[in-house]
DNA sequence: TTAGTATTTAAACAAATGTTTTAATCATTT
DNA sequence: AAATGATTAAAACATTTGTTTAAATACTAA
């Protein structure tokens, strides 16, 4: 049960619902205090402060990531199309591990906290670079339409794979009445678009 | 100069700025005044506050969304791709006007106001609507994928022409000598990208 | 110049922020 | 049972927050 949970445990559980909701700024001590049931002094008892607090959280919230950049060492040898369906395949892994992973992820990028460099140097930076190496190498082998701008591309292979889950669950509210949407099923379809859309066409 | 203008604008244009980079509780009252050479006090003597100046920084971005709008009225005898080429143009025009476009739209997304649901519902639903209208014509007409999903397509349409503005200039610090990239190449490619992927294959 | 209005200024306000302190309570070990 | 350490609790702390006040200054019209 939740009362049975110490108070480390339920303030980290906290803390990663409410940093993803509102930013490290957005939520109080004594919000964040009440919300797990604990004494604000538990925060500074148990992380060093708020700032503690929070880099627990998003220690936590990379962990897939890391696993997941392990395994790009051993993509040379795929196909620039097998390096792509790689990434789509492991940002449908991290979304499904860690819902609120790109909460946090534009949460930095509008209010970065001192850790932002840390986590953008360290991850984000390196997801990029196997995107446009794939890129590249797809040009070159002729898979790929000649005429993309690497780092465009790059971004919109980013921007039609992630853009779902941060207006999420804001789109709940636009959307009538879609029954069987699940994250799962839009990466697959929107990285068949992209896919689709980077292809060196027939008649080039 | 900048010193000749009167407070009032003064405080206008810098708190764009700052709001655009910081979200609304990123920045304080003195922060702006002082970011404007202005007294605290002028805050709540031009605009009724701290909120009365957001919304007029708000009110100010929106106005090309609306014009924007205005011309959906026209667009039903047009061709699904027309329509959806209708909204890439206006896309690369918004963010060419206002470049702070989207960083708005981000913070209320993450970090919601009170102006948040008035501007959601009376725009963005708006936007939404329009793209999942041309992308069920496109369908009918055998011009799109019949198995397309129409909110996911219409969300992976939003996020390919949107996330590269959202992450810039974040963007800039990853890419490698990118000289000759601008928002209206990336928009441009975004689109074609896109509409290639959600075509209709000839062996359908 | 004078009178009236608009603007600017510095100071003060209550409320909220993150942190620390000190004591009380709990659990475990001797 | 007594003693030791871990955890919880309430209160106080110095800052910072947005707003307001009241006086000083600048501007405009008669």
């Amino acid at each position: 049960m939740d009362l049975e949970k110490d108070s480390q445990t339920k303030l980290l559980e906290t803390a990663t619902t409410l940093f993803a909701q509102k930013g490290f700024n957005g939520v109080s001590v004594r919000q964040l205090a009440e919300a797990a049931n604990v004494n604000i002094a538990a925060i500074s008892y148990y992380f060093r402060g708020k700032e503690g607090l929070y880099q627990a959280v998003l220690e936590e919230q990379f962990a897939p990531i890391a696993a997941a950049l392990s395994q790009t060492k051993t993509a040379n040898k795929l196909s620039a199309t097998e390096q792509l369906s790689m990434y789509a395949k492991h940002i449908a892994i991290i979304h499904r591990q860690r819902p609120l992973f790109t909460r946090f992820i534009f949460n930095e990028v509008s209010n970065p906290t001192p850790f932002f460099d840390l986590i953008f140097k360290k991850y984000i930076s390196k997801i990029f670079q196997f995107i446009t190496g794939a890129l590249t190498k797809g040009i070159a082998d002729g898979d790929f339409a000649a005429d993309l701008n690497i780092n465009h591309a790059a971004l919109s292979l980013a921007g039609i794979m992630n853009f779902y889950f941060i207006v999420n669950p804001l789109a709940k509210t636009i959307m009538p009445l879609d029954n069987t949407s699940d994250a799962e099923e839009y990466t697959v379809q929107a990285y068949r678009i992209y896919l689709d859309g980077i292809r060196r066409k027939k008649d080039e």
